[in-house]
DNA sequence: GTCTGGCACTCACTGTGTCCGAGTGCCAAC
DNA sequence: GTTGGCACTCGGACACAGTGAGTGCCAGAC
């Protein structure tokens, strides 16, 4: 177990690094933090760190940055989370409080979340197999073609064109509509399937055909569709550190075009249980090309349960008390714009 | 006047540049095109090409490099459109013969591009405004809130949430319903508004603020959402170039976060008047960021009117004759998927 | 007039050598 | 366990010379 001064040293470096971008020596540590001992003692604390891996030199006699393991060993022993400033969450409130629909809560989510980090920002849409069905629509576009439109209680809206089998009368049409919304409206997603089993035996015989293919095509939807949609924001602020990179933007830049990926990052996220905020830190993320940046992620949603992640991707020097902070404050924002709408 | 081989000389400068990325010298030139001159020829004509201000030398004792109005000139006068090979234009076919939706027509073609080119792609969603309307739906949600669903011949979808000033009963509902669609389906966006003007009239008084609110909020979202979505793809491609001009990527990834200016770019370009192929050079882009960039852009859509525009974003030292191929073939095979849905 | 070969000149780029200093590891002393 | 001292390392900055691609100019050939 390491003594309590030397996760201080750790500390002092983790955040000494952050700030300046620069392996810190044993010499600056002391000038800079009230460490109460000298650079000497500083240097052995700092032996043994690296010894046990927490910190390494990227060349001989240059000073030390924190490995992935080091920065773990902050994040969970060392930091806590900044709270925002009153102004910040102000600032947060009155931004969100003007969207309109929820592409614009989305929107300016993401937006707000890549300034207020000055990092990569990543929202999820909010998840449909956790949502609740709010209505299913039934539009006769042609004799034989029907629109499904599928309302969720987030406000999200996907639709469909069917073809169907057979003509589908107006009334047909009406009645099946009724049927289906009676027993799905306020229902979630999981349940849909087994609720609407029954349906196409309660139609005569040359409608069922017709009704079974919508049915697919709702179960469909609520499959697939649980196949998330992401927004991205705040790319440019990659470039801030592209100098000391300038070969891994490119990595990066793929990786987050490959939203899958993402969805499987903020996914695995998940995981660790509800609203909790997850870390992941450079090789802690399973995609190479995300190796050497920190995912910083947390469930966002309207009641207590999540309904989908959001968060940030930046270096893995970056201020990870800062960025918690914000992304939990954005996080509790958008659950709460939400849930009014 | 430039002579005929002075063009010649520059239509050599202008590929090797693009193909080497580097300076071009008289003598490279002369060994890898056959102008059947020497090299000192060649500086004569580079002389008169660099007193014109179509090339320039980066730094004495270098090669010269086209300028903004080299580029301009050379596809005004020299290039033409570099069609692609059937492999790759039954490769496009392919890719876009698989989606499934909208939404996924858009994501196919801005990958695909992106691909092609290996550039930034950008797609604009199909506009609004020439579009026509397939069908208006009104749902109630509850006694006094109903929500609107536009479907255009495009296949996008929007909707509204509208609260309403008094309750509005099922069969009003079904009657506004019934009327609005008789008047508007098939016809222009652009045409609603006095189609539907005297409405109100005609339905019952307590009804007609209802109705009003209701026919208000269509307008809104015919105008509102005239303000374009697009979608952007393959911006790890700037880092291709980005060793040229590390600090050119920073300004070109806000300009691509700015959907508004990029918008505007496209919408600029529109003015060229229908399909036409729009190529903006350098610093003929408005916006700052983008001046050292070139953006191609070409309309597209179901019929023989554009709906939007599609293009792609990269360095002026691009391969133009191939960039535009590549753009004008995608545009036409998104134009027929749309016609087809 | 136009093209060509020759020639002197420019200047970015590269490699080498030197110097500097921050930072280290080790050790003896406290 | 801590501290001050000391020799050592090594990357980064700076200076400098050599190289070569490329230029501009000019006198002569076609």
């Amino acid at each position: 177990m390491l003594s309590e001064r030397r996760l201080e040293v750790l500390r002092a470096i983790v955040q000494d690094y952050v700030g300046t971008e620069e392996p810190v020596g044993s010499k600056a540590l002391t000038e800079r933090h009230k460490l109460g001992v000298s650079p000497a003692t500083v240097r052995n604390d700092m032996a043994v760190l690296e010894e046990e891996g927490f910190i390494a030199q990227p060349h001989t006699s240059a000073g030390r940055i924190p490995t992935d393991k080091g920065y773990r060993l902050f994040v969970d022993r060392l930091a806590g989370v900044k709270p925002l400033s009153s102004p910040e969450r102000r600032a947060i409130q009155n931004f969100l409080d003007g969207a309109v629909d929820l592409d614009d809560v989305v929107g300016r989510t993401v937006r707000l979340l890549a300034q207020l980090t000055r990092q990569v920002a990543v929202v999820q849409y909010p998840s449909l197999t956790r949502s609740t069905v709010r209505h299913v629509e039934l539009l006769s576009l042609a004799p034989a073609r029907v629109m499904l439109v599928l309302i969720t209680d987030t406000g999200r809206v996907e639709q469909r064109m069917i073809d169907c089998p057979a003509p589908f009368g107006d009334t047909s049409l009406a009645d099946l509509r009724a049927r289906l919304n009676s027993r799905v409206v306020g229902r979630r997603f999981a349940d849909v399937p087994h609720l609407v089993q029954d349906l196409p035996e309660s139609f005569e015989h040359e409608d069922r055909g017709t009704v079974s293919t919508v049915l697919s095509t709702l179960l469909e939807t609520l499959v697939e569709e649980t196949e998330e949609r992401l927004v991205i924001g705040g790319t440019a602020n990659l470039t801030r550190f592209a100098h000391d990179f300038p070969l891994t933007i490119r990595p990066v830049l793929e990786a987050l075009e490959e939203h899958v990926v993402l969805l499987k990052l903020l996914g695995e996220a998940k995981e660790s249980g509800g609203m909790g905020m997850t870390v992941r830190i450079g090789h802690e993320n399973a995609h190479e090309g995300l190796n050497s940046t920190s995912v910083v992620a947390v469930g966002y949603g309207s009641g207590d349960e999540a309904v989908a992640k959001l968060g940030v991707v930046g270096p893995t020097r970056m201020d990870y008390p800062g960025t918690m902070g914000a992304v939990r404050a954005v996080a509790r924002y958008v659950g709460q714009i939400l849930a009014e709408s």
